[in-house]
DNA sequence: CGCCATTTGATTGTGCACAACTGAATTGTG
DNA sequence: CACAATTCAGTTGTGCACAATCAAATGGCG
């Protein structure tokens, strides 16, 4: 529990800002990055989360709901009215399995994989966009799924009996 | 413009998986982060965005809603019903200035103070729950900062006549 | 077969993020 | 003073995140 302080002269008191400014990081850039894929993807009339199913159904192909919420770690919540969405702009269909009436098959139109043609300029705007490199990219990413793994399990300890 | 990119065996597709892994990443890391705040700042009835609200408040004492916008970069779309839940909950007092009538001073209640009592205590614990070091911590928070800047510099570029 | 636990998607409700707009108050300029 | 531009909070509308709940379908078991 009681791990070391002892240095950087923490009277309790400056934890309050010291926190802040690490999660507060963390939801800014999150957001930071959300704006600029807006900006981006207004073009392709998608948005922000529009795209990371798109991407899925582009690499995977038909999915069921199930799987993108897998992916994605998203509820059903969160993917019905997104997928609505995508549906009434005619670049996904959504029909239920014949062999498992419970599970509906996300499957991509025409229009939606030809959409990826555009899509495929997205990615380098957006690495131009942060100014880091390939290897800076790279061990962010590292860093940020070790804490995504290490913030998950916690949680997980912290709700004894939930989910 | 045309950054090296020889090496890696990048035929365009594969920009597509790449891309997904590291915004995704961030985006989850973000999610994860606000999952831990939820429980651990579920006994002071606080979220997560209110919390952060509450940390301005607890280092800088009474400000006005424009200030509170800036320092968080949250607008009043997002802070004006935040503000009146905290109200609601009798943790803040929201009051025109008198020398300027369209100026809202945010001030704590007597309850809203002495909530940092408890919150004193939450830092530590997503210290803890993120299994990193305050080097690492800190070098993270560096990166970040860093990534968020570029960001917003890049999508400002990218808009010229907004805002 | 009848019954029950599990799986799966959908729905509802609360809260945040943000764009666009409104309206009041203030400030600047002639 | 009159009038235009600006500042500031609030409101509205859209979309995402997630907890809680529901209903239908499935599969196992007696």
């Amino acid at each position: 529990m009681t791990t070391e302080l002892s240095r950087d002269t923490a009277p309790e008191e400056d934890w309050l800002r010291l926190d802040r400014q690490i999660c507060f990081s963390l939801h800014a850039a999150s957001r930071a990055f959300n704006g600029v894929y807006r900006v981006l993807l207004k073009e392709l009339g998608l948005t922000y989360p529009q795209y990371l199913v798109m991407l899925v159904l582009w690499e995977h192909g038909e999915t069921p709901v199930k799987k993108l919420g897998e992916h994605l770690r998203l509820d059903s919540g969160t993917l019905s009215p997104l997928l609505k969405r995508l549906e009434a702009a005619g670049l996904v269909r959504r029909e239920r399995s014949t062999r498992d009436e419970r599970s509906v098959q996300v499957a991509l139109t025409d229009e939606g994989a030809a959409l990826r043609e555009r899509a495929v300029l997205v990615p380098r705007r957006i690495m131009s966009a942060t100014g880091f490199s390939l290897e800076e990219i790279r061990d962010l990413h590292i860093r940020l799924d070790r804490l995504t793994t290490a913030l998950d399990t916690a949680a997980l300890e912290e709700t004894p009996g939930r989910r």
